[in-house]
DNA sequence: CTTATATCCTAGTTATTTACTAGGATATAA
DNA sequence: TTATATCCTAGTAAATAACTAGGATATAAG
């Protein structure tokens, strides 16, 4: 299941394409439409960076910038970055190694096909897709 | 993320099928095989039983029983049965009733693409597509 | 009718994760 | 110098996960 981080990652990286292409916008004003708290917010914007989704610039007037336009930035990419996975088992994870069951388990390609198939959707959509337009 | 439940109680169902149709088969046997405790998988029996996935027969030589042959019994029953729901948001379940921001909400078809991209993955494979050939 | 073997049912318990809040350090435009 | 941002690390309360525990109930076999 999809927690708040990457719920709320989504629907602020929304929140920055709606207010034009490279603005620069403040948490404070996110905050304030999403009704999430700065504090929080800055948590997640932080991953958003790592991840390369988002810049940032300091000080008064300072604020996030999309680092890419909308359409070039897909939704799984920013789910990835907030959650850290989107798999749907422990086992499909980067940092999780080799099962020790994995030769014996009769489940491993049900749920590496469930993966595909999420990450298939995820990747499959952009920011601009959820965009309203103007 | 899928738990234990569902994992296990999809592992249950495919040991079942695997000792043959119609078998009446102990959770002593399955909780040996699959390494499992016999406690935790009497919890999830009694969801399957619940779905009309399971019959049970007490007593001596009892066990539980596949209702349906493996072929007619889709992975997305056992996953709902154990595990609630495979919603992958909160709001999209069952009984969370209508979400206050819903009408403002530009995620919301987002998450119900991807609920009905993992309902048409689970929901198309069967237990004898993961039982192998004997 | 006793016994062994199974399911059934409800609680409790420990560890982890979630969803935050708190407090300050750092950068920078005015 | 000050106000406004981001940045960074900890801490914390509540919920969930992943079980274990203890017994009640049913039933086949002797």
């Amino acid at each position: 299941m999809i927690s708040t981080k990457g719920r709320y990652a989504l629907r602020m990286v929304i929140d920055f394409a709606r207010q034009g292409e490279e603005a620069c916008v403040p948490l404070r004003e996110v905050a304030e439409r999403q009704g999430i708290s700065v504090k929080y917010l800055e948590q997640l914007a932080s991953l958003l960076i790592q991840a390369d989704i988002l810049r940032s610039v300091r000080g008064p007037h300072g604020g996030y910038v999309l680092i890419r336009p909308p359409e070039e930035t897909n939704v799984g990419d920013i789910l990835r970055a907030a959650e850290g996975s989107c798999a749907p088992v422990a086992c499909l994870e980067a940092d999780f190694g080799v099962c020790p069951r994995r030769s014996e388990c009769e489940t491993f390609s049900f749920w590496e096909g469930l993966d595909k198939a999420i990450e298939a959707y995820v990747d499959g959509v952009t920011v601009a897709d959820l965009v309203p337009v103007h």
